[in-house]
Parts: C-alpha cells; structure tokens; sequence
DNA sequence: ACAGTATATACCAAACCAAGAATACAAAAA
DNA sequence: TTTTTGTATTCTTGGTTTGGTATATACTGT
C-alpha cells in the first residue's frame, strides 16, 4: 500500500482510533461501536473502507463480525501508533483512554457470560 | 497541532515531498516548482495551505520568497520523513531522488551564480 | 416459516477539495 | 513611470467525501 493511502486514512481521527483499538486486539463491530459511540452505519463504512485498503480483515462469527488488523501490521501504522501513544496531544490522549475502555470492555465481558456469544467473547481474548 | 491535521496535509503527496525538501533546508518556490515540475499556482496554494497549519514558514527576499520549516520541526513529521526515507516504496524513493536533485539544484545554483540573487542563494545554502 | 439481532449496502444531499484561468500584488530593472 | 519577474489570491467548475435514512443480507432461535 502506497504513504498516501494509509495517511488519508487516518487522517480521520476516527479511524486512527479504531486502528489503534485493533493493534490490541480483535473486535466485533458492536464493541467497536460502543467503544467509540459511533452510529452502527458508519462504523460499518469505515471498517468496509479500511478493508478495502488493506489494512483489517473480519471474521463472521454467527450474525457478529470479528475484526482485525491484518498480519504482518502496515509498518507506517505501526510506527505512527507508536508514536502517537508516547506523544502529547489530545487526539493521543484519547487513544490511551480508549485503550483503558477496552480493558474495561472486555473485563466486564468476561464477568457476565451472557453479554455476547462465548465463540465470539474467544476470538476478542475476554473468556 | 493535532495529528489529523498533519496527516491529511502529507496525505498528498506531492506537500510529503515539499516537506521532504525543506527539511533538508530552505528553498524558494521556484526551486521547488523546477523540482517537483508542478505549476505556479498550485505549488503556491499547497505553501499557503502548510504556512496556515503551523508547518512552514515564509520571508522575502527581493521579488523570490524562501521558504523553510519551522523549528523546531514537528516531531510526528519528523518521525513520518524517518520511517519513510528507510523504507521501500514507489513513493519513498520519490523522495530520495528528489533529495538528489536538490543537491544538484544547488551545486547548478552555486556554478552559475547568474541563476539567482546572491542573497536568496545564501539563504538557500548555495553560496 | 417467522421474528429478532448484527451488520452491510444503496441512495441521496450537503460539505468539502482540487485544478485551472484570470487577475492582483510586490519588488526590481529599465 | 513602465515593464518584468516571482509569487499570491480569487473565482469557477467538477470531483470526491461524508452523514443520514432506508433497506437489504446473513444468521440465530422459536
């Protein structure tokens, strides 16, 4: 994938912040989707833009989607997440907390079995 | 600066470019139209748009302008022209051979000391 | 077969952006 | 004072991007 194509891309601050949410890890949408407080439409358009890029590939699990970043990660990315997270500025600072809203997430949903299907809850790393 | 802001500026490469240069010192608009063969207007117009992000700075000198980056130079920026001149791809050796041609730009410049005002070539580091 | 849930796509309007032509401006040269 | 040179700004036009609404699909459970 060409520079340009992968700084359009997270030029947007919210796909920068999903990007930076699935270097932690798998996802299914509708986390993603509360994580962010993102209408359900667009968040599937942006993961559907980003999966054309190149950059994440998902998973059907049941009626959920699993996605992911694709191995081996873009090393621009890569290098970009590094930075941003050693860095001060408000759009870094949000993606630590979204880091720590992950966490959560996902703590929350290891203690309560029934908050999404066990085969999904495998695939995110929270069982 | 927030990041979205820088990363949509280099989104385009030929402002990448730009930067890429002017890193390497200063240069007048000319200079830079003659190296990256794109027309007045349109070099003008990206200069104006980095010049209003915080990136670059302008003087005058006579009718030329020279331009330069600010210090101390943006450390995502910085980081973004490391990662890019080690690695490989179409546009990261585009960025490499416009370093060439700059230093032969200036070697030219310093030959032919009719080509443009001592005082632009000083700044410029051609004298 | 039916209803429900999670996700994707189609479509449209609004907002934004890029390229080019023409023109303006500022300084130097004649 | 006029011309020339280097650069900036304005305006228009076509293109791309974005956000929202509605609708579709894919799968599950009843």
């Amino acid at each position: 994938m060409e520079a340009s194509g992968l700084y359009k891309c997270i030029a947007d601050p919210q796909r920068l912040r999903i990007l930076n949410l699935l270097e932690a890890g798998a996802l299914c949408v509708c986390h993603m989707q509360e994580l962010l407080k993102v209408p359900q439409v667009k968040m599937s358009k942006q993961l559907a833009a980003m999966k054309q890029l190149g950059l994440v590939e998902s998973k059907r699990e049941g009626t959920w989607m699993i996605y992911s970043l694709i191995a081996p990660i873009n090393g621009l990315l890569r290098a970009n997440l590094q930075y941003l997270r050693q860095a001060e500025c408000s759009e870094c600072n949000q993606l630590h907390r979204d880091l720590v809203n992950r966490n959560q997430l996902i703590a929350r949903i290891a203690g309560a079995n029934d908050d999404c299907p066990v085969s999904v809850c495998e695939k995110i790393g929270c069982s």
